[in-house]
RNA sequence: GGGCGAUUGGCUCAGUCGGUUAGAGCGCGCGGUUCACAUCCGCGAGGUCACUGGUUCGAAUCCAGUAUCGCCCACCA
């Protein structure tokens, strides 16, 4: 999504370039054709606060400037706030395609905007009309419902008695003094606006009082007193107020009424002279002197508590104003049935899917939208009036020449400016050439994937696929990609004025885009929103620096006997050690892992399974196997084909890693040797899920290596809970139940030396164990005794017990299953199978750590 | 008022198809000047998976209800 013009770049912006780049490398690397465009959106409210303020500054005011002159500022502030936002943007490294940056101002999207608009008028979905709409007296326009946010706030309910005139008395007639009817409002200034009384139909306490008439206060207004079935008879009074100008539910009351609307106010929230005695005042002191004056009268009969939803605006936080006003507005029902037919048809689809159902709940029940804005910055609505008042709308770019009606040479434009969500609800094909039938929409068109933050749902991406299916007859996008907000370590959203704000660009200047791409990518789940505070990016960058570091050290072992023109290639098979199988086999699986996160879009996991693989099993224990396998005094072939592993292996990492951080690795890789294949750079690298998966590594092999390394991780857990000093070498006695573990150790038996600090010797299969004080370490296939002084080993006891405590509570869990009748009956054979393995062994390891208590 | 989501070690979160000894990072404890990395290495402690009931041979996982928190929508004035 396109960040606003005079934005600067927030954590938001950050997560959103960081998810978008990640799945556009990927699909670049695949070979498929990628376009991402980037741009930004002139966000007309936003930027004409920012350069009010900046106008203040220089001591002027847009009023004093005129819109002429206003408009020639703000394309100047543009042209200085453009380049920072992007910028910005390209700090992270994101891979868009800088050569087609687009502007919502600018003269393609002008077009697309007077052509769509134009469209949708004859289509009969674009009207003018007078209608209720959101008046935002700080901002000085309407504003949409979405843009309203209803806040619950503590006011007041007051009761007022309204005299009725008496029965069959002429209009203008006095009212009685005793027959009154009392209605409930918490807005008692609105009873200036006054033009019936509704009750429910239903209502015995009032169903002789329909069709009297009532007198209103201050404005001396006789009105009806009307039945409805939208009151609720339980709230207030059962009696209410309706005032057809200044609320919503009263306006459509008024409709259904044929009520006069009467409006008391001023575009600047005061009185107006409809207001009468009050008129000039604001709503505030309007009210208060209301009330002031039916108390005196005696007419305020009751007042409460309570608690009510005041309609702020989204951007000046003042109260919104439901006024009556004569703008456009479009029926959007049509185009929203046309979206959610393509949800249903699984032609666009959500991640998560949870929110298909929030997205038709809106659409279902969605009004017409409002889309004139009383701004100057912005696209002018392209409708022309005459004198006589007929409307010529007209997507000429030098507007029409003669009313469409009257010929009249004499026309007017609209003053108002389109809601920017218009023109950004156009960005999927205004920004590829439409209206015109272009190459670029030809091949880019429909879109592949939308991705932003759930909060804009509504606002951008419903309105996209409205207006996409309605204008192109297409989908915009397959896929809806919502992410979730960034919030502070303890879940508040990051603002300015808590001070909570982490600054994406400082992050930057400390650790790296990549590390801060990282944290992003690897602490968001789809939809869900993420908290992101220091530990999370220090733990960022301490991968990039772990990684960075691997590499120097696989880059500084390189063997001088491999030739400096080297492809990148795996030895011959024979030249396989048994950790080489392993990190091959292991590799494989991370591969695979992390692409089918990838494809899922559970980008988070995918850079989990990468760090795990890269730091838990690539460093931790390949490089310590390799390092002996690389050493002096190995044999040349063995040392080159290891190296050749090391480097073939990191090379997959680094593709699969490269979508969440393209720096580190794409340095990484230049230094690497290359596949014949391989361009000079990763970004275009083929992508390792699909290309050849290279030998299969002998899975019999990587097995016993997995258990060997358990193994080293007993003995050291062994030495460690003996407290023998890290830096003794111990004597260790071997031995394996299979053969084949055997052999593998046997291959690596300088590796287990100087991964567990021990001098391993391995005895064979039947022997008898050795009589001197030994720390002993069981595992499923094998045992190690640990030589040892026996005031060591005296330490050690307790380890074992609890080793067999532990063994013990897993068996009886194990027979437990077993003894039922019907698990075994109706469980899966296989799971039986695998229950029936682990018990057997168990029971093995059991006996065995009892064995060695009792000696 | 309606809807959605969350609830898993001290903290932040994984756990996708019901069967794994429930995982990770941070934090914590013990130890470490091993020639890639102290932004590091090794070892460890720590969880009745919010609660109640149900389905099932088997539930963190599915269903129903309850509680707490969060978010979205909404014309009780």
């Amino acid at each position: 999504p396109p960040p606003n013009v005079t934005g600067a770049l927030h954590l938001g912006h950050a997560a959103r370039s960081a998810t978008e780049d990640l799945m556009i490398r990927r699909a670049r690397m695949q070979q498929r054709p990628t376009l991402w465009l980037p741009g930004v959106d002139h966000a007309s409210i936003a930027a004409q606060w920012v350069l009010r303020r900046v106008l203040a500054d220089e001591g002027t005011t847009p009023e004093e400037l005129g819109r002429e002159r206003y408009l020639e500022r703000m394309w100047r502030f543009m042209d200085e706030t453009r380049p920072v936002i992007m910028g910005q943007q390209r700090r992270l490294g994101i891979s868009a395609d800088w050569g087609r940056e687009r502007f919502t101002m600018d003269a393609r999207s002008a077009r697309a905007v007077r052509v769509a608009f134009k469209r949708l008028y004859e289509d009969g979905l674009a009207y003018r009309g007078q209608k209720l709409v959101n008046w935002c007296p700080g901002c000085g326009t309407s504003v949409s419902d979405l843009e309203v946010i209803g806040t619950p706030e503590q006011g007041r309910l007051w009761s007022v008695r309204y005299h009725l005139l008496p029965e069959g008395a002429a209009p203008g007639a006095s009212p009685s003094h005793d027959e009154t009817i009392t209605v409930a409002t918490t807005r008692p200034e609105t009873i200036l606006g006054d033009t019936a009384v509704a009750v429910h139909p239903e209502d015995p306490r009032y169903a002789a009082l329909v069709g009297r008439t009532v007198r209103i206060p201050f404005v001396d207004r006789d009105v009806p007193i009307i039945a409805d079935a939208f009151v609720e008879r339980d709230f207030g009074t059962g009696a209410v107020k309706v005032t057809p100008a200044h609320d919503h539910t009263d306006f459509a009351t008024g409709e259904r009424h044929g009520l006069p609307r009467v409006d008391v106010m001023t575009d600047a929230a005061t009185m107006s002279e409809e207001a009468g005695p009050f008129a000039g005042l604001t709503r505030e002191a309007c009210r208060e002197r209301i009330l002031a004056d039916l108390a005196a009268v005696g007419d305020l009969a009751a007042e409460v508590d309570h608690e009510l939803a005041i309609g702020r605006c989204q951007r000046s936080d003042d109260i919104v104003e439901p006024r009556l006003k004569t703008q456009w507005f479009i029926d959007v029902k049509p185009m929203a049935d046309r979206a959610m037919k393509a949800v249903r048809e699984r032609r666009t689809r959500f991640v998560p899917e949870r929110f298909e159902k929030v997205f038709f709940d809106w659409l279902e029940n969605i009004y017409d939208w409002n889309i004139s804005r009383q701004l100057w910055w912005g696209h002018r609505i392209p409708a022309w009036y005459c004198p006589d008042g007929h409307v010529t709308v007209s997507d000429d770019g030098s507007g029409p020449q003669r009313c469409v009606e009257c010929r009249s040479v004499e026309l007017t434009q609209d003053e108002d400016t389109f809601d920017t969500w218009f023109s950004s609800g156009l960005w999927p094909f205004s920004t590829l050439g439409w209206p015109d039938e272009s190459q670029d929409l030809r091949t880019y068109y429909p879109t592949t994937v939308m991705e932003t933050a759930h909060d804009i749902l509504f606002f951008w991406v419903a309105r996209m696929m409205m207006l996409g299916e309605w204008l192109t007859n297409e989908e915009p996008f397959s896929v809806v990609y919502l992410s979730g907000l960034i919030r502070d370590p303890y879940g508040k959203k990051m603002s300015k004025t808590k001070g909570n704000v982490i600054d994406p660009l400082q992050i930057m200047d400390d650790i790296g885009a990549d590390a801060l791409r990282f944290a992003l990518i690897n602490g968001a789940a789809p939809g869900a929103d993420q908290r992101l505070g220091p530990s999370r990016l220090d733990g960022a960058r301490n991968f990039a620096n772990k990684l960075w570091n691997a590499a120097r050290f696989v880059l500084g072992a390189r063997p001088e006997e491999l030739p400096t023109d080297a492809v990148l290639a795996l030895p011959d098979r024979a030249q396989l050690g048994p950790a080489e199988h392993w990190i091959l086999s292991r590799c494989q699986v991370a591969v695979r892992e992390a692409e089918t996160a990838y494809a899922a879009f559970q980008f988070a996991e995918a850079s989990r399974v990468l760090h795990m693989a890269i730091w838990s099993e690539y460093c931790d224990w390949y490089l310590e196997m390799a390092k002996v396998r690389l050493a002096a005094s190995a044999d040349p072939a063995a040392r080159v084909a290891t190296w050749q592993v090391l480097a073939w292996v990191l090379d997959r990492y680094l593709r699969m890693l490269h979508p969440v951080m393209p720096h580190i690795t794409e340095e990484i890789w230049g230094r690497l040797p290359h596949r014949p294949d391989d361009g000079d750079l990763l970004i275009t690298a083929a992508w390792p899920a699909q290309d050849q998966p290279g030998p299969a590594a002998d899975e019999g092999q990587a097995a016993a290596v997995a258990d060997l390394l358990e193994l080293v991780t007993q003995m050291r857990n062994a030495r460690a809970d003996a407290g023998i000093e890290p830096s003794t070498w111990l004597q260790a006695d071997l031995r394996f139940d299979d053969e084949r573990e055997a052999v593998v150790f046997e291959a690596l038996a300088d590796t287990v030396a100087r991964l567990a600090r021990v001098r391993p010797v391995l005895l064979p299969a039947g022997s008898s164990p050795s009589e001197s004080a030994a720390l002993v370490v069981v595992s499923r296939g094998a045992e190690a005794r640990l030589s040892v002084r026996v005031e060591d080993r005296e330490r050690d006891r307790a380890r074992l017990q609890k080793e067999l405590d532990e063994t013990e509570r897993l068996l009886a869990s194990t027979r437990a299953k077993l003894a039922n009748e019907a698990f075994v009956s109706r469980a899966p054979s296989h799971v039986v199978e695998g229950v029936r393995t682990t018990e057997a062994e168990l029971q093995a390891l059991a006996e065995r750590i009892r064995e060695h208590i009792g000696e």
